[in-house]
DNA sequence: GCAAAAGTGTTGTGTCTACACCCATGT
DNA sequence: ACATGGGTGTAGACACAACACTTTTGC
């Protein structure tokens, strides 16, 4: 049977228990760092695990995920939450068959939630060692992200409410891993009807240079904004958007 | 616990179970066509479901894919099989708490797999009435084919072995729901080194007409082809395939 | 005035669509 | 010869990268 929170773990092994965990990424201090948790007990005591937990009877697998999630972070820093995979290798986790259905959740790199003792945040490519197969999942997720910066609007999950450009592409670059040019990246998203100027201005800094515009994203849900590259429909149907 | 092969299904309810469907399709008489069966029991009896069913102990998730689907469709003819999404929601089947992991498989149009009497293909804009969700599943793997279509070689998945151009645009046309031009698919696809041609030509046909060439997908697993459109890494770092 | 940071103008390139034109086959 | 489909050549439209140059601030 599914198993029940408060199940004693040594009891004979259900044909199956289900987990969700939670790939959460976050930009700080200029690179992009993922949140885990590190175990006090085997298996894999003192390695480092994605935060989740067993599912409950009742919920769905979204729920669960922000409810498991909502122990290490406040829910409602997080800025998207979608689901990556569900993993069901007989083996990923020692002595019980547990399937894991994976979720990337983003936070905002102007939030900073408080964490318990055990969990912090840890640059993706320097992780430490991972408990089960949470470094394949991390890795993932990463991914999932590139992805979907380059099609999406999912910008808007990463960035504060109004940012300036070379704040953004501070944070494209970190989440893309590798360097991102201010100028066109504005030009892509200002045609693209992803960003637009808040009208105000960043109060200038003690270190001088012109104080940079402040922009907004459009949507703060997740769109796709490329409409596919290649294969488009034929004829003269390209409408624009006033 | 996990529903075992031949448990009278009106024992009481687990906490869940976990079953495993497949969006199967393949392009027929022109069009984009589902597999499903007819149900003959209720829930939902007359209505079309997706090939699928109940996770065994220790197979994995893919694994239990492949098999109800061998029942239905010889595995050896899926050329690509490739998870969409786990849904949870508590209602999607009266009566029970099931978790359902939908996978999408694509079938060469060359193929015609026997098939058990409740069960056929269905042109997937006029599908007969669905059971469960299985109508959105569906439409969700259609999605993901059409995504797939544009930056990935996922045709082969759609093809046979050997093909004309004529014929692959008739297949992406299906697909994809609009009309394409097989001049400018060849070149798309030859450039990014999708398809060769195999240097032979089919054999003229009764209605006259130049006889075309043949083409093969260079893989038939899937890889990326468009690798991102937009916020590519800097640099003169374009490596060219020789 | 000078350094530092932001923003704009402009040019070049690669990739795709559209369409005209040529090629090969059957009747 | 002519109809039917296959294939190539070429021109135009975008979208993007790169980079020079201008603007606005602190010191």
């Amino acid at each position: 049977m599914g198993r029940k929170p408060g199940t004693d773990s040594t009891t004979a092994h259900p044909s199956s228990s289900h987990v969700t965990l939670a790939v959460v990424l976050q930009v700080r201090a200029g690179s992009l760092a993922a949140l885990l948790w590190q175990r006090a007990q085997d298996p894999f005591a003192g390695r480092w695990a994605l935060p989740g937990g067993y599912l409950d009877p009742g919920e769905t697998l979204e729920q669960s995920s922000r409810r498991h999630l909502a122990v290490k972070v406040d829910v409602r820093e997080l800025a998207h939450l979608e689901q990556l995979a569900t993993l069901s290798e007989p083996d990923r986790v020692p002595g019980e068959w547990q399937l894991a259905t994976a979720y990337l959740g983003l936070v905002p790199s102007d939030l900073d939630p408080v964490l318990p003792a055990d969990t912090g945040w840890h640059p993706i490519d320097r992780l430490p060692p991972p408990a089960f197969d949470h470094g394949a999942i991390v890795l993932a997720g990463r991914e999932r992200l590139r992805g979907k910066l380059s099609y999406t609007n999912v910008g808007f999950a990463l960035a504060p409410e109004e940012f300036t450009l070379s704040e953004l592409r501070d944070l494209y670059a970190a989440a893309l891993g590798h360097a991102v040019s201010a100028t066109n990246l504005q030009r892509v998203l200002v045609r693209r009807d992803v960003i637009e100027p808040t009208g105000s201005r960043r109060a200038p800094g003690p270190v001088g240079g012109r104080p940079g515009a402040l922009y907004r994203f459009r949507e703060r849900r997740l769109a796709i904004t490329d409409q596919f590259a290649v294969l488009r429909p034929p004829g003269p149907a390209r409408a624009a958007a006033s």
